[in-house]
DNA sequence: CGACATTATGATATCGATAACACTCGAAGC
DNA sequence: GCTTCGAGTGTTATCGATATCATAATGTCG
């Protein structure tokens, strides 16, 4: 009777919900709150009388559902964390949207992150995710700090790396070799009759994919005799569209002769065809690019880019998927298990060898 | 004496984690849990030796914090969510990427989640979104069903809506008049001489900010005296690149002397001018396009393109900052608050009157 | 018709942290 | 020397749902 005619947390703005609980909803009703609970889960066995009467009751009042009071007693948050090294880049908000996707109608619920490139941001990130006790953790690429591998190791969680084929697996991986793919495109481009090969990156190994990239370019070059390649390095990774032309720009100064580019990305080869055209030069013709992922733009874009096709959206499905089976499978943990992605070459105008 | 001998869950894997609570970090270092708890926040009044053992401990066992335990009886959850229509078109991954550079040391995580351009979706989201128990959400545009709106009300937390002014904003406003802007370029692009104007946008009013840059633009085009406007609507909203090319297409085959057109999105013009460039036609010269909202595509395309630079990534970043006002604000709920957020034409070669 | 399974529901303990308040102890003030 | 204060720490209740076990009502079968 000394403090319940006010309210402690004054906080509240007039017409504020007073915190509607589970408890409130089913002395409205009738029942009991494990009654409301169980009504709020189609597992449960509430006559289904007794659940239209909570329903409309939970309607009429405008109860929510509070999550987070459930999964401290459940022992299940809802959350997968997933952690991708931009969003601002079409293949892997492409991805997030996969792993959405195949989280649809799970109850699983996407706590989504960015590690702008860089295992330290990475190691934050992860553990900022822990601490929500995500039920499994998707990652991208398989560089992570040792404590980063430390901390996701004691979560006693699933974990899945994504888009490489990491050379110490965690535990699931769902991806695929980018130093191969580069090479196909290497075989692919010189099968047409090319022989003097350029590429642009970035500079530094803070993209690992990117690494791959043009080790497996290099290697390829030099399995078909081709010499060293022409490799210009330009800006930190990912590198822009604006990066690509100023790369192709220094890498035609040094090789005037050179007759295929190919680039990290799609983004950098569009750069670089654009800055081509706007200097006068005709693409295919005076110089052939191609690019890597397969972005929109790379088959709009005229002339339409000879690029890898990567199967950015699968690759997110999958990785949600082998979750979801470690989720649900009994936990008999099988080691390693490795699921292998798509990807092909996709030869388009921007290589075109008649033009 | 029935089932002590083997754990009911088998899930855990060898060298799990068997869940470390604080006070078993407490009982290592020789402190109660509360201690414990208080290190965790810079606030508390721990002393500095008490909290380095404390740390020490943290860091020999492993021990992560559970969030999902403290925001319980602390009642503040550290979410924010946001909706945004769509995560893979780079106008809101910038917005998204804004708000999450905002929510940085905030101890405030981002729940992000995707409508796709439907209300209905939307919907759904904010009540998954609010089982969560965010501290303030943020949503794209103004329109939303009447229930989304109701829940929003019961919830009690700072809304902000962004990206448009809607007619009935529930709270806190972050975006521009997209009919505005449009119409400042209609009245730019009159002003350099043209005066036969098309517009290619998509089918339905699913989009609401496409919407409003259509009938900014046909107001405009009639203000001017320049007739009743051009108009091809071609697939669902969001419209591709490809579909803004198909859709120049039908617009030319039906109006040929049109003398320039205007795009809902970047997005489409740029497939527009890649068709127009495939068909030979020059660009401009021939016809000139423009676009909306300023992607990185425009600058790089040869010819570049002109359109209405808007600040997708201030969007979010303010978006943010109004809900941390908010937030720290004593709650005086001071009616709406409207923050205009800047645009600008940009006209670039797409449009050069002199070619 | 009695033993037993099944269905629908309730009571209570609990998840793991934090709020709120209590307490100890040494320093400061008069 | 006694009161007052504040820094540092502990104790207990609690956040709001769910796990678990108990119980009442109903149905089944030989």
């Amino acid at each position: 009777m000394k403090n319940e005619d006010e309210p402690k947390d004054k906080r509240l703005k007039p017409g504020d919900a007073q915190k509607l609980t589970m408890a409130e909803v089913a002395k409205y009703v009738g029942v009991s709150a494990m009654t409301v609970s169980r009504a709020f889960r189609q597992d449960a066995s509430v006559s289904e009388e007794t659940r239209k009467r909570i329903m409309e009751a939970v309607d009429a009042l405008g109860y929510v559902l509070d999550l987070s009071a459930g999964s401290l007693s459940s022992r299940r948050s809802g959350f997968i964390a997933a952690l991708v090294p931009s969003i601002n880049n079409s293949n892997f908000s492409d991805t997030a949207r996969g792993i959405t996707d195949a989280l649809e109608n799970t109850g699983l619920q996407l706590l989504l992150g960015y590690t702008d490139y860089a295992a330290e941001k990475e190691e934050e990130l992860i553990e900022a995710m822990l601490r929500r006790r995500p039920e499994g953790i998707i990652l991208t690429g398989g560089s992570h700090t040792a404590r980063a591998r430390r901390m996701l190791a004691k979560a006693g969680i699933p974990v899945v790396e994504t888009w490489e084929l990491p050379e110490d697996p965690i535990n699931h991986v769902v991806g695929f070799s980018n130093s191969e793919a580069m090479a196909l495109l290497v075989r692919a481009l010189a099968g047409q009759g090319y022989r003097k090969f350029g590429y642009i990156g970035g500079t530094t190994a803070r993209d690992t994919r990117g690494s791959q990239r043009r080790s497996g370019f290099q290697k390829a070059v030099e399995e078909l005799g081709l010499g060293p390649g022409r490799m210009i390095s330009f800006g930190v990774p990912p590198i822009t569209m604006e990066q690509g032309g100023q790369a192709i720009v220094s890498l035609l100064e040094r090789w005037p002769d050179t007759e295929v580019v190919l680039c990290v990305s799609d983004l950098s080869a569009f750069g670089a065809i654009m800055e081509c055209k706007r200097r006068g030069m005709k693409v295919p013709g005076d110089i052939a690019i191609a690019g890597f992922g397969d972005y929109e733009i790379s088959s709009i874009c005229h002339p339409s880019i000879t690029t890898i096709n990567v199967d950015c959206y699968g690759i997110g499905r999958q990785a949600a998927a082998r979750l979801l089976d470690a989720l649900q499978g009994s936990g008999e943990a099988t080691g390693d298990d490795i699921t292998l992605t798509g990807y092909r070459v996709v030869l388009r105008e921007s290589t075109d060898r008649s033009a």
